[in-house]
DNA sequence: CCATCTTTGTGCACACGTTCACAAACGCAT
DNA sequence: ATGCGTTTGTGAACGTGTGCACAAAGATGG
């Protein structure tokens, strides 16, 4: 999930609540499939089931922003497309710069989504010289020594970063320094930027990491709960044996468990006696 | 964000908040680089400044898990990379399919967090014939018409949906025909699955229309309230004339308006005199 | 004009998540 | 041993989000 940073700590006085606004550009979605077959008018039922929410959660949503809808009937699908586009900021373009043009950033750069609702790739960035004046999706590649300068002439205030952990800290308070005040991360990093500053984080592999969480759950449960039981006697270890005695022992025995594991499990690569590195982690 | 739909209503019995478990990547990450740094302990404090938390949230988040913190040291770095990993379910490998290779399903297929952590691409799959064969990422590309047959040789159980949001929902049935029960969908459709399929989504469109709202909410601000005041009649114009009659005649005279709108705004370039899109941002 | 049917908008109760604040637990020095 | 400084673990208060259930508002037909 990308977590978004609100940049306010109390929501606003006439202030959407972030839950609805994450949901607004799905019904979005939804309204503009509507709109293209022509479909006049739409219930909250039919809509929440498209969008693929509750239609309760659906009305309390659009309630916030006013009262939209038409009792008996439902809400006008244009004039609901264009109430939403309005409050998310949509019918005004947005231009966007794109800083890392690997794998990720030419794929970012060629997804149509972007284009579709407001949002022009005003620039592709990226650190590689070599990369430099070379065509992705119609754009040339630009060089970050220019990242001010396109920032400033283009008046960009999103920036998308997609460069290795490493370099993602260093663009950012550089787009920040320039202008821009919200960031799309995809760096596996977290950032840190000032206050008035929006950064949501876009991490693969921390969504994987939670589909596995719960599919280790499922598995779990299908074999009943003896798995669990059964490592329970490691799992817990260091709690059953801490009585009155030195809770220093059972942080020592948890230690030195936790080597001896990583050491059994780290054959995944690692030739070398280098237990320390927990065997999550081959390359 | 993607959003999760989590397959049981309430939480299980010894169950970890999902927002716990949507921040133990966070803390994994944070305590991984530790790992390699051979820090042998590390505070709350410390460690919620790594992963951009709140010390009161992580040391609630760790208690879910159980008490693997030493008063007035800290938590072992080794043992807790050890916990979490096990916990996320990260000590066993899950093989994954990739569908979908485009821009997108490519870049996933080299993108180095995925092979990290646990996570071994397992096959990538597409529907086109031109692709079949070839290599990305040091694997062939296989053709759809074996998805099933590669999700039992190889007992997968985590699908990654990179296809165009057209052919999102038959691979998503399929897949789940086939045994998969967790799915990672970057394709901009909400995909409907039997209960006890886990999805989680990832929508670079949805990002960028939540960072553009607060954008131009902070914009809204920069120029004082004057803005939201004067687009505030046409706003909410459906509700103050709206007193004793008759409703449908504010009802027909906003969808007119917004066929108006609609049609004007629907030159996406836009020269003409558009008065009525807010003007919070000087394009 | 009235009765009936549909659908919105929302008050309310509850579940979930976050943050504060502090006692209990631990290491360490004396 | 004892006391002191540090840090965890958690009870409790608070804020946010969700879902039910229903009255009010409109459409429709007679």
């Amino acid at each position: 999930m990308a977590s978004g940073r609100s940049h306010r700590p109390a929501t606003r006085s006439r202030g959407i609540p972030e839950a609805t606004v994450a949901r607004l550009p799905l019904y979005l979605r939804a309204l503009t499939a509507l709109s293209e077959r022509s479909v006049p008018t739409v219930s909250s039922e039919e809509l929440a089931a498209a969008a693929g929410v509750n239609s309760a959660k659906l009305r309390k949503d659009f309630s916030y922003l006013g009262s939209y809808g038409t009792r008996g009937v439902g809400y006008d699908v244009e004039y609901l497309v264009y109430q939403i586009s309005r409050e998310l900021g949509l019918t005004q373009d947005w231009p966007v710069v794109i800083v890392g043009i690997g794998n990720l950033g030419a794929a970012l750069a060629n997804y149509g989504g972007f284009a579709s609702r407001g949002f022009r790739v005003a620039a592709l960035i990226d650190a590689d010289h070599a990369l430099t004046g070379r065509n992705v999706a119609g754009l040339p590649v630009r060089h970050t020594d220019e990242l001010e300068d396109i920032i400033r002439d283009n008046q960009v205030s999103i920036g998308v970063i997609a460069t290795p952990a490493g370099a993602a800290q260093e663009v950012c308070d550089r787009l920040v320094a320039a202008g821009v005040t919200s960031i799309l991360n995809f760096a596996p990093t977290v950032l840190s930027v000032p206050d008035g500053v929006d950064v949501r984080k876009v991490d693969l592999s921390i969504e994987l990491q939670i589909l596995a969480f719960h599919e280790q759950r499922k598995a779990g449960e299908d074999l009943g709960e003896a798995v669990a039981a059964a490592s329970a006697g490691e799992e817990k270890g260091g709690l059953a044996p801490r009585a009155k005695t030195a809770a220093a022992k059972a942080a020592a025995a948890r230690t030195a468990a936790a080597k001896a594991v990583a050491a059994a499990a780290g054959k995944t690569k690692r030739p070398g006696p280098d237990g320390d590195v927990p065997a999550v982690m081959p390359a």
